[in-house]
RNA sequence: CGCGGGGUGGAGCAGCUGGCAGCUCGUCGGGCUCAUAACCCGGAGGUCGCAGGUUCGAAUCCUGUCCCCGCAACCA
């Protein structure tokens, strides 16, 4: 009976906080997408989890005094429950504490090693010692430690390396070749950003933190992210132990993953199946972030959407619907609750949830809420048939690609179909002429039958709004409600009673809904707010403050720094001495505006080159936000400031 | 000349293997009264960023140009 087996992914989450609404969508179109498979007859796998090792959990779980595994454990039960409201039907939820996983990339380990793709070398970084932090250069905040603000150091310490570049020409085929990435501009972007310039070989120990799964023969080092990550793909069937699980399951289908990781999921781990002598997944689709206001969700910006407020609010469903139909699923796209609430109105409570309640309104009023099958043919039946029959297929076709939002929108033109052959047969007057109750008794009986395949339709995407309908429309879960008979006209039974139920979505008062989220919004970012001063800079003493050289300067001249957009440079008088500044305003100021302008200079700031150009110190700015301000006094030039 | 995405009726988007410019919302007018003030029909509204080119024909292909947004770089 099984159509053969189909392998989906989420990517694992990383519980350093709570998830928001962009991890949710991931989730909510591989839950479609499984379901939808499994309605097709496939024998599915669908798995999630979390990534759960790494310095940042050590570090927030010892902010919150907890030992690392106590408080993941706290955070999994949160997300499992998540899932757990919103029906999520994963087969399988791997974390990368688990023993067996842990195992098992000690063993993948183990077999590079062994092969030789991996190898002890010397690993470079920026080094804080107080936090005992490696830290990348882009990751540095003004050159010092993003932690605490100190200086680091750069620092070489033994490492363990993935020999990355031996496969960058298969990659570079794998990736140009075809469908592998989708959509198909992702793949140019690896191509010519990361692969062409050259790949590098992999770093993938450390020894500077603990909380991670030990290299087998080298207990000081411990696995970094990307080895023990990317594996849970393969070792949550069982790899490298041939289980019955992993023959039959692997490769992977499709990963799905945001766009962010498109990179690790296109390179990195095909490269690693490369050297494990694997073989690949068969796709991965790297979707679009959802934007708030335009711009990027993040914690920092206070800015996240929590999917809980509005599963309380709105319902599984409706989010799930909203989710997946609203946006293409390739790129970015703006979340806002008005367009949340519009959506949920216009398709789920005036289309759907109205069609199911006056269809089944009209079956109690005029037939006592029994359906009756007639000889009766009225004109507009046919092309109301050749919609319903026919739709399953075209959503088969755009969900191969998943295309969810337009799977979901042919199941809408049906939708909107039956609404409208409730005006053309006119029940209503047919019921007051005892001469047309074959007529009326046809057009109920086709309404019935229409929502059923809507419902059946609907299933992979929002199968409590099934039950629901079935519910009001008298039938049972069965061969009546799997998706092939969606592509059958006929199947509801003379003589089954409907019954009115709830509505399946309330319309929404939108104005006062907005208010109402506004003001849950609010109320929420208040303590957000305090919570980031605790960032603030370590204490200093007089001594410290007395080893900077402040002096008023005169801006002589300004220009644009030839090879850097953001950068100008300034030609300063201090006193009778000159100076030539490179500073990070060309966003704010034009050369011109500030020639004559009387600024502080940190004097005695070691000179650096910036792009080139030989920077002597710095000059003072207040900035907030996206506003910025030179620091500017009215006093000659060369004068003291403490 | 770092990489990439985008500029289409009031809003948000689709179309982009070339062939009368489409969808949802909003708006205006009409119909209906079974239904969750919902449903159905019709109208208005776009020189498809701009300028060239290829073509019988371009939103769709090519060239140039302007603007927006990510990433990267850089912000002493």
């Amino acid at each position: 009976m099984s159509k053969g087996t189909y392998y989906v992914t989420t990517p694992i989450y990383y519980p350093s906080s709570n998830l928001h609404i962009g991890h949710t969508y991931t989730t909510v179109a591989a839950d479609a997408i499984a379901r939808f498979k499994r309605a097709a007859g496939y024998d599915v796998m669908f798995l999630t989890g979390t990534d759960e090792h790494g310095q940042k959990i050590q570090t927030v779980a010892q902010e919150k005094g907890m030992a690392p595994k106590e408080y993941l454990d706290g955070m999994i039960e949160g997300i499992k429950s998540l899932w757990n409201t919103m029906e999520i039907s994963y087969d399988y939820f791997i974390r990368t504490t688990d023993e067996d996983h842990k195992k098992r990339v000690q063993a993948i380990f183990q077999k590079l090693y062994d092969k030789g793709d991996i190898y002890k070398g010397e690993y470079e970084g920026m080094y804080c010692t107080p936090c005992e932090s490696f830290w990348t250069e882009s990751q540095l905040e003004e050159g010092k430690c993003p932690d605490c603000g100190r200086p680091v150091e750069k620092t070489k310490e033994e490492a363990y390396f993935f020999k990355l570049s031996k496969y960058q020409s298969r990659i570079r085929d794998l990736l140009a070749g075809g469908d592998f990435l989708l959509p198909e501009s992702r793949a140019n972007e690896m191509i010519k950003n990361f692969i062409d310039p050259g790949l590098e070989d992999l770093c993938i120990t450390r020894t500077s933190f603990d909380w991670g799964i030990p290299v087998p023969f080298d207990e000081k080092h411990v696995i970094y992210v990307w080895l023990d990550a990317l594996s849970n793909y393969a070792t949550a069937l069982g790899y490298p132990e041939e289980t019955e699980k992993y023959k039959k399951y692997w490769p992977a289908d499709v990963h799905l993953v945001g766009k962010e990781i498109v990179r690790f999921h296109t390179i990195i781990w095909p490269a690693m199946l490369m050297a494990l002598d694997a073989p690949l997944p068969k796709r991965v689709f790297g979707h679009g972030w959802l934007l708030l206001d335009g711009g990027k969700m993040s914690k920092s910006k206070g800015n996240v959407v929590d999917p809980v407020v509005l599963i309380e609010r709105y319902g599984v469903d409706a989010l799930k619907y909203f989710l997946l139909r609203e946006y293409s699923f390739g790129s970015d796209g703006n979340f806002n609750n008005e367009v949340l609430l519009n959506r949920i109105n216009s398709d789920l409570a005036n289309d759907l949830g109205n069609l199911v309640s006056r269809s089944v309104a009209m079956v109690e009023k005029y037939n006592g809420g029994e359906i009756v099958k007639s000889q009766a043919i009225l004109e507009f039946d046919e092309d109301l048939k050749k919609i319903a029959v026919s739709t399953a297929n075209r959503v088969e076709t755009k969900m191969e690609v998943l295309d969810f939002s337009n799977a979901l929108e042919e199941i809408w033109k049906f939708v909107r179909r039956t609404n409208k052959y409730i005006d053309e047969t006119m029940p209503w007057a047919l019921a007051k002429d005892e001469a047309k109750k074959a007529e009326l008794d046809t057009v109920l009986y086709n309404l019935i039958e229409s929502i059923r395949i809507i419902s059946v339709l609907i299933q992979p995407f929002m199968h409590h709004t099934s039950r629901g309908i079935w519910q009001q429309i008298g039938l049972d879960e069965g061969e009546k409600t799997v998706w092939e008979s969606s592509k059958i006209f006929g199947l509801t039974e003379a003589g089954s009673m409907v019954k009115k139920g709830k509505s399946l979505f309330p319309r929404i008062d939108v104005k006062k809904e907005i208010e109402a989220l506004d003001a849950l919004a609010g109320k929420k970012e208040a303590p957000k707010a305090k919570k980031k001063k605790s960032k603030e800079k370590p204490e200093v003493t007089i001594d410290d403050f007395a080893k900077l050289d402040f002096k008023v300067a005169e801006i002589v001249s300004a220009e644009k720094h030839p090879d850097a957009d953001k950068l100008l440079v300034l030609q300063l008088k201090v006193g009778e001495e000159s100076r030539q500044v490179v500073s990070g305003i060309a966003g704010h100021y034009t050369p011109d505006n500030l020639v004559g302008e009387k600024v502080i200079l940190v004097a005695n700031l070691k000179p650096v080159k910036l792009r080139g150009v030989l920077s002597q110190g710095m000059i003072l700015a207040a900035t907030s936000g996206k506003d910025l301000k030179l620091v500017s006094v009215d006093m000659e030039s060369g004068a003291t400031v403490s």
